[in-house]
DNA sequence: GCCAACGTTGGC
DNA sequence: GCCAACGTTGGC
């Protein structure tokens, strides 16, 4: 089974100055017929219902994302993807492949360009929010899920109807400081109980998602908590 | 379409 | 390294 976190994969140049010879470019560039969201029955009916009703309110929205910035190997390649990562490529932009589970797809299929999220450290020493990116480039066909030696190929996936999606991100800045999960577990439980911002926070009520929405509330109230001191 | 077995996620 | 949570698979 394909896991569904991010690795490194390298930037596909933009209509800018540069665009040096020798990249390996191949016109990549088959976008995807708008597909049907909802493959897999998925129970992502709050979202749908925010991403269908998209005109009037709801103007920014944002996300978090999570990769692995400690080595692993999968099938022997290192999946490791950190924000430093991130901050080494070019351009500090990078394409999120490797995510395979279907609600996760739906939520990067649904991303618009420069919207922002966390960027999360997960299964490692410390997990939690390192910093900020943003959505350059809006879904379009994961390549890996091609890839026979990619830790992420998926030999279900045809060509001409590819299951897989992937975004660009770009480095927007650290947070002040590193906001640990544990900290912001702590608040989700107080909330939950006095009520709060973080009290329906996905990072705690759909655990194992890689790619999730964040409201307005909650990514304010994350972003508070970098002037203060950690808890 | 149910649901048990299985495999992955990811914190601890 | 353990293992709880939970998504996916496949038999029926």
């Amino acid at each position: 089974m394909p896991r569904q976190r991010k690795r490194a994969c390298q930037d596909t140049p933009e209509p800018e100055t540069e665009a040096p010879a020798g990249k390996l470019v191949k016109a990549n560039k088959a976008e995807i017929p708008a597909e049907p969201l909802g493959e897999a029955k998925t129970s992502d009916s709050p979202e749908k219902n925010r991403a269908t009703k998209e005109s009037g309110n709801e103007t920014s929205r944002y996300w978090l994302m999570k990769s692995e910035p400690e080595s692993r190997l999968e099938k022997g390649i290192d999946v490791k993807f950190g924000i430093e990562d991130l901050k080494a490529q070019p351009r500090q932009t990078a394409c999120w492949d490797g995510v395979r589970n279907y609600q996760a797809r739906n939520f990067l299929r649904t991303m618009k360009l420069g919207e922002k999220a966390f960027f999360y450290h997960s299964n490692c020493k410390e997990p939690g929010i390192a910093g900020l990116v943003k959505i350059v480039k809006e879904a379009y066909p994961d390549h890996t899920q091609f890839e026979k030696d990619s830790p992420h190929y998926d030999p279900s996936s045809k060509k001409d109807n590819p299951k897989w999606s992937m975004v660009d991100v770009q480095f927007i800045r650290m947070t002040k400081r590193f906001i640990p999960l544990a900290e912001l577990k702590g608040y989700y439980h107080a909330h939950k109980d006095i009520g709060g911002p973080l009290q329906n926070m996905a990072l705690f009520t759909r655990q194992r998602l890689s790619v999730q929405p964040v409201t307005q509330g909650e990514f304010d109230f994350v972003l508070s908590l970098e002037d203060k001191k950690p808890s």
